[in-house]
DNA sequence: CAAGAGTCTGATCAATTGATAAAACAATCT
DNA sequence: AGATTGTTTTATCAATTGATCAGACTCTTG
């Protein structure tokens, strides 16, 4: 069993880096957040990695592995983008912390879309998939934004909406924009990769949020 | 030939019930929209229609023409319950019938989350379904919207950002929740198919949009 | 009843799908 | 150089895909 061997390997030292592992895993990103898991075909996965189609058996177990792939390395960006930071904002309840990090957390969304374009395909309907994001993924990160919101609305600092309908107010404002994407720059004159765009779009946000308080850009 | 022939009369007379063809079409806006249009087979399609898989083609010219039917469908269900309003509201700048065209908005996402996940499916990359999409209904809509948002700009009733934001904060912050239902459902302690939670999503988005101005739940 | 148009199904097509097997290639160690 | 281990490719598999065709069924009309 030679095959079991390797996918034992990959599975071991994850931190190793293994460039056309991670190529593959990057085209992944990119043709399941714009395809679907469905749409995006092996053939055209490895296509976009530049590697012949059964090299993607060879690092992961199935498809589906591929996707797990694709979808923790998300998680892990994003985790890397906002952890240090919300973790002590909450702890201490700071306002003006919690709105930098809802301002980070719109940042990430427009630089990757993905992320929110492969949660989205699989939030419509139960699956398999959708257990994988919500168990792993998804679930941790609700619960410690809505212990955040909690206390952005006990200190007056948002308006007093139920902190449930205030994630999805707030996972919806801010992406938005930026999953839509192609569609957005054919609708409007506005590049939503422009970091102006993407400031503002952050600016707005906040506004209805947080009112006119203090400054639009936060550091 | 007798296929070119029915799918003329097809095309012909939309108006007429045809409840075979109305059950296809029912079926295909569930399941596209769940699965998005490569991962719904037609087969299966035709198993939730109760059909024969054969019968699609007989109906309808292909699988994209039958998912152009399942989306003109979702368009003109959204127009029949938006435009009436929308249309005199623009006119005069009632603020008043903005804000219950917007909470109609939602409602309506909320009682066909299917719309906006087809939406979602295709805004992510540019495609032939895509372009069917914006130039066929997205647009007229989004011209539309833009224009009524610009005037509620004007008239001071919602903060002062850039109408493109606006649109891409409301259609964001709106159906997210019912969008993403299944996953709301394992989350949260909420339906999202209940009422009391739709309204208070609609009393939410409104209380950010317009302020703790009028009563929540207007008519 | 017979004829015929319209509706629907079973059988089947070529093409594509994810996955596997076997072999070629590359790199390291002796 | 020869052997071994790890990586990649070519060839191929069974299964599923969307679509087509010929025939069966249903209904109206003559």
């Amino acid at each position: 069993m030679q095959q079991t061997a390797q996918h034992a390997r990959e599975r071991v030292h994850r931190a190793s880096s293994d460039p056309t592992r991670e190529r593959i895993v990057a085209a992944a990103i990119d043709l399941f957040s714009e395809r679907s898991f469905e749409g995006a075909s092996t053939r055209e996965l490895a296509a976009r990695a530049g590697v012949a189609q059964p090299l993607l058996n060879y690092h992961f177990r199935s498809k589906d592995d591929l996707w797990r792939a694709a979808a923790d390395q998300l998680f892990a960006e994003m985790t890397q983008a906002l952890d240090t930071r919300s973790a002590e904002v909450i702890a201490d309840g700071d306002v003006a912390g919690a709105k930098a990090v809802i301002r980070e957390f719109i940042c990430f969304s427009a630089r990757r879309p993905q992320l929110h374009r492969m949660i989205t395909q699989e939030s419509k309907a139960d699956g398999p998939r959708m257990d994988y994001l919500v168990d792993r993924h998804v679930r941790p990160i609700y619960e410690r934004t809505a212990q955040l919101l909690g206390t952005l609305v006990k200190a007056g600092a948002v308006p007093a909406i139920p902190v449930e309908h205030l994630y999805y107010i707030i996972t919806g404002a801010g992406p938005t924009m930026f999953v839509h994407g192609p569609e957005c720059r054919r609708l409007t004159a506005l590049d939503p990769t422009d970091d102006a765009v993407i400031q503002a779009h952050a600016d707005a946000v906040c506004l209805l949020l947080f009112g006119p308080h203090s400054a639009p850009a936060a550091a």
